[in-house]
DNA sequence: GGGTAGATATGATTTGAATCATGTGCTTGC
DNA sequence: GCAAGCACATGATTCAAATCATATCTACCC
């Protein structure tokens, strides 16, 4: 199964920088939801890459529930195998998609043999961790108004942003329910703080 | 003003593999709280490892609230020097506390000049990514319970930790009010879920 | 076309976390 | 010793988000 590698690196741009050694020794694999990727315990021998879908981290409450620690509908999964000797979590699939598997010391030795690569990954994990800092400061807030003004000020632009995702998935990724982000979209326009055109919502400075 | 390595070591491990000559650059700021350290639209000339007190990253709303983009009370704050021309939030300082400076340049040079730092560095922004997702996913679910479970099944071992802070502090990472943290644990242990013995708390397997 | 699935959207009801109030006990400094 | 400040703890009340219900609109498949 080859790789298109330019539709790959459209979803995940590091790629682009990856050297060609490693590129050739990907391998692309399709999943469907429900599968087990790899299990608590075992070694970790390679770096996740997903281009589709969504993959889980999970482990069993001794009461039998499961916890989600992280998912991943997108970009690398890589901490797990870089730091920890066996994995601490189940990897799962939740929704059919593909990922791309590269091994783990080939990886290492790419970072370490190729200056570039290794800047443009350590650049990658600093605007994930700046993103991923921003986002739990918005889950900490507690009203819907507040998190959706914390969303535009901080990943927009001028108070301005294009949604690139449904209005359900951005609910998710807000921490609220679908109906209260539409609600609340109203409720903001109705007050003349926010005006909604299609995906576009832009902040309007009010008048002191 | 000298550096007490040992000291800073103890709070940022980090420290210790790195090379001398960054080491010896390295400048120790202390700060009250309401400094500005530095504003939106400079460019940054630093990398900042927070020792002691808090500072946040803040935007001004056009409304005129302040938004906290993110907080840091402990460890490195690159992201922003590292992937942007300009400042995109004003820095200034929440709690008095210390920090040290290390010119960005050279440390730039450091990653690129010294294998293990490098690594460590890596290390570091990985280990930050999985605990990151991890929160913001415990941060998703909206039942004081859950938050608390969670907490215990992706940060503990085996269902058992012991809290480093106060419960006040873990109430705020858990982004809870401390009443609620004191009434859940309560209500768990009650119902025989949890064994709290101080700041030991132990998860029990449910028998089914 | 007809049928299904999903996003969008809004209303009614419930529920649980925030908030306010209050009190205890522990430290710290004078 | 006493006061101030703070973490710990619990009760009463309020309020807003979750949930359930329902309807429209679109896209897609047969």
């Amino acid at each position: 199964m080859t790789i298109d590698w330019d539709e790959a690196t459209t979803r995940q741009p590091l790629l682009r920088v990856m050297p060609d050694a490693l590129r050739r020794v990907a391998v692309l694999h399709h999943f469907n939801a429900g599968e087990t990727l790899f299990r608590r315990g075992e070694r970790p021998k390679v770096v996740l890459c997903v281009l589709d879908g969504e993959i889980r981290l999970v482990r069993h409450s001794p009461a039998g529930a499961e916890i989600v620690v992280q998912r991943s509908r997108g970009g690398f999964v890589a901490e797990a195998s870089f730091e920890a000797k066996v994995y601490h979590c189940d990897i799962v699939t939740a929704e059919k998609g593909r990922l791309l598997l590269f091994p783990l010391p080939l990886f290492r030795a790419a970072l370490d043999g190729d200056r570039w690569f290794n800047r443009a990954w350590i650049g990658l994990l600093a605007r994930e961790v700046r993103r991923l800092r921003a986002q739990c400061e918005r889950l900490s807030l507690n009203s819907a108004a507040e998190r959706i003004l914390h969303y535009l000020e901080a990943e927009g632009d001028q108070g301005t942003i294009t949604l690139t995702q449904s209005r359900k998935a951005w609910a998710a990724e807000l921490g609220l329910s679908h109906e209260v982000v539409y609600r609340t979209l109203r409720k903001l326009q109705d007050a003349g703080t926010l005006v909604v055109d299609g995906d576009r919502l832009t902040l309007l400075s009010r008048e002191r």
